[in-house]
RNA sequence: GCGGGUGUAGCUCAGUGGUAGAGCGUCACGUUGCCAACGUGAAUGUCGUGAGUUCGAAUCUCAUCACCCGCUCCA
C-alpha cells in the first residue's frame, strides 16, 4: 500500500469513494456503527459471495445455513455465554486504567477471563498486593467489576410477558443448534461442514479503529465437523485453506500472517487457535486478527445436550436463566441426541469441531486498505485500487469517447448488454482521461470506449486498469474477453 | 470509563472576538479524438450539538456527541 500510513487517510479514502460512512451521521454519529455505502456493499457483498463460493460452493461436504440472530435463552446458557461471556476488570484509583484482573502483575495463577457472573459479583477479591501495570501503585484498585458482553433485549410487544432475549455475540450456536436439523435432512456424512455469514452484536468494553472493532459485525463463520482423533488434521486443512483464500484474492503475503495462539490463551472451548494476521497501517502493533481458526473440540454440542436436559427447569423457573444450572451431562453423552452414528464404523460419538471464523467487516477493509495505491503518471499522481477482479465494486466502465457521432449511443447499448453479466458503469462526462482515473480511484478493472474507428469495424478499445494499456477488442469478443479476463 | 488530541463545504485545510474562505472534487455549457487538458459559469456550510459570557462568538467558558492515539479487547 502506499501513503496510507494512518487510519484518519483510511477514513477520509473510503468517506470520498463512498465505501464507509459513520452511522446516523446528520445526527452526530453513533459510537461504533457504520454503514456501507454504495462502492462499500459492492465491495462487502462481493467478500462475502467470495467467501461462501470458497468455503461452501468449491467444496462437496460443506453446506450453508441462515438462520435467526434471536435464539432460544438457552442456547447462551449451553453455550456458556449467558454466565461466562464477561470480562473481570479493576480500575487503578491512582491513574483510572482499566485492567483486566489476570493482568495485574503477580497475579497470573488466577484466571479471570470469561468469568462466571454470579460467582464473581459474590466474591471478594484481594487485590491488596497487586500492582497497576501503568502507575505502579500497588493495590489501589475498585471493587472489579465484570462486563457484559451480551447485548439483551425484549421479545413482546407487551411488556408483562415479553421475554429477555440475547443478540447472538456469535453466529456459531446457530450451527450447532441446528446440527441435528442439517444431519437429518441433507444427506451429509462425517466429515462435513455447515456455514453462515451473519450479523454478531458485543457489548464491547471499548470500541475502536473504525470499522475493526465494532459492536455490531459480520462474521462468516464455519463449523467442521469431524471424527475425533482427525480433528488435528483438519486442523491444518482449513488452516491452509483459510490463509490462501486471502491471499488468492490479492492480499499480499508480506501483509498477512498465522499467529498461534498461547495455551493460557485459548478459549474455555478451544484445543488450540491460530489467528489469520493481517497488518494494518494503524493501531499499536500494526498485526491485527483478521479471522481465528480454532478446534472448539465436542464442546458446544456436549453442551447443548446437557441445554436440552435444562429446559423443564427452564419452565419451572419461568425462564429466568440466572435461577437455573445446567444439567450435568448423561453418563452415555455419546449416545445423546447430538450424537452422530457412524454406518460404515457402526459406531456413535460426539463430532469434534474445527471452526474458521473471520470477521467480513474486517476482511473487507483489509482488501480495501491493501489495493489502495499511488503511482506517479507524467508527473501526476495516480490514485488507484488494485481489486482482484472478483472483489471489485464496477467490473467494466463503458464511455463514448467524445459525446458525438453516434458514440454514446453505442456505447449506452455496449453497457446495456453487459449488465446482464456483471456490474457495469456509463460515463460521458468530461475528458477521456478523468473518467479514466475515475475509475481508477473506485478499483474498476477494465474501461472500454467507444471511439471513431468502432462504427468502421466494429471495435472499441479495452483499457487495463493496472497497466493501463489498451487493446482494440471486437464488440462480437467483448463479452467473452471481459469474462476470460475476469474470470467469470 | 480514564489520559492526550481533534471536530469549519463531499475531501484536505486556512481563518483566534467584528459581513465564512482556498485548493481539489461535483454540476452545466462550450471545446476536446485516449490518460486527473482548457475556457466560462454554478451549486454546496445548523463552523459537531446545546448552553453561557459579550453590543457582537467559528474564535472565549462549560456541558455534551463523535472520531483518533494509549490502556483494554478480539471476528
Amino acid at each position: 500500500m502506499a501513503n496510507l500510513a494512518k487510519l484518519e487517510d483510511i477514513v477520509s479514502l473510503c468517506k470520498r469513494r463512498g465505501f464507509i460512512f459513520q452511522s446516523s451521521e446528520i445526527y452526530g454519529g453513533l459510537a461504533s456503527c457504520y454503514d456501507y455505502g454504495p462502492l462499500g456493499v459492492e465491495l462487502k457483498n462481493n467478500v462475502k459471495k467470495a467467501w461462501w463460493k470458497s468455503v461452501v460452493h468449491m467444496h462437496d461436504n460443506v453446506v450453508g445455513l441462515d438462520c435467526s440472530i434471536l435464539m432460544h435463552p438457552l442456547v447462551w446458557k449451553a453455550s456458556g455465554h449467558a454466565d461466562k461471556f464477561a470480562d473481570l476488570i479493576a480500575e487503578c484509583k491512582s491513574c483510572n486504567t482499566r485492567t483486566r484482573v489476570d493482568h495485574l502483575q503477580n497475579h497470573a495463577e488466577e484466571h479471570t477471563e470469561h468469568v462466571n457472573i454470579d460467582v464473581e459479583l459474590a466474591a471478594t477479591h484481594d487485590l491488596s498486593n497487586k500492582v497497576c501495570p501503568k502507575c505502579g501503585k500497588v493495590g489501589n484498585f475498585t471493587e472489579p467489576m465484570p462486563f457484559k458482553l451480551m447485548f439483551e433485549t425484549q421479545m413482546g410487544a407487551n411488556v408483562d410477558d415479553s421475554m429477555t432475549l440475547y443478540l447472538r455475540p456469535e453466529t456459531a450456536q446457530g450451527i450447532f443448534a441446528n446440527f441435528k436439523n442439517v444431519i437429518d435432512t441433507t444427506r451429509v456424512k462425517i466429515p462435513f461442514g455447515i456455514a453462515q455469514i451473519g450479523k454478531s452484536f458485543r457489548n464491547e468494553v471499548t470500541t475502536k479503529a473504525f470499522t475493526f472493532r465494532t459492536r455490531e459485525f459480520e462474521q462468516a463463520e464455519m463449523e467442521f465437523f469431524c471424527e475425533p482423533g482427525t480433528d488435528e488434521n483438519w486442523y491444518e486443512f482449513w488452516k491452509e485453506q483459510r490463509f490462501n483464500w486471502y491471499t488468492e484474492l490479492g492480499i499480499k503475503k508480506d501483509n498477512l500472517r498465522f499467529r498461534d495462539h498461547d495455551p493460557d490463551e485459548l478459549a474455555h472451548y478451544a484445543k488450540a487457535c491460530v489467528d489469520v494476521e493481517y497488518k494494518f497501517p494503524f493501531g499499536s502493533g500494526d498485526w491485527q486478527e483478521l479471522e481465528g481458526v480454532a478446534n472448539r473440540t465436542d464442546f458446544d454440542l456436549r453442551q447443548h445436550q446437557r441445554g436440552m436436559r435444562t429446559l423443564n427447569s427452564w419452565y419451572e423457573q419461568k425462564g429466568d436463566l440466572t435461577q437455573i444450572q445446567l444439567k450435568d451431562e448423561a453418563e452415555d453423552y455419546n449416545k445423546g441426541p447430538l450424537s452422530y452414528f457412524d454406518e460404515q464404523a457402526k459406531k456413535r460419538f460426539i463430532p469434534y469441531v474445527i471452526e474458521p471464523s473471520a470477521g467480513i467487516d474486517r476482511s473487507t477493509l483489509a482488501f480495501l486498505v491493501d489495493a489502495y495505491d499511488e503511482e506517479e503518471v507524467k508527473g501526476e499522481t495516480r490514485n488507484l485500487l488494485r481489486f482482484h477482479p472478483a472483489l471489485a465494486p464496477t467490473k467494466v466502465a463503458v464511455f463514448p469517447l467524445v459525446k458525438k457521432d453516434g458514440m454514446p449511443d453505442i456505447a449506452h447499448n455496449i453497457c446495456k448488454e453487459l449488465k446482464k453479466y456483471f456490474t457495469c458503469f456509463y460515463d460521458q462526462a468530461g475528458a477521456i482521461g478523468r473518467r479514466y482515473r475515475r475509475q481508477d480511484e473506485a478499483g474498476t478493472p477494465f474501461c472500454i470506449t467507444v471511439d471513431g474507428q468502432t462504427k468502421e469495424d466494429n471495435t472499441v478499445t479495452v483499457r487495463d486498469r493496472d497497466s493501463m494499456e489498451q487493446k482494440r477488442v471486437s464488440t462480437d469478443q467483448l463479452l467473452n474477453y471481459l469474462r476470460d479476463k475476469l474470470e467469470i
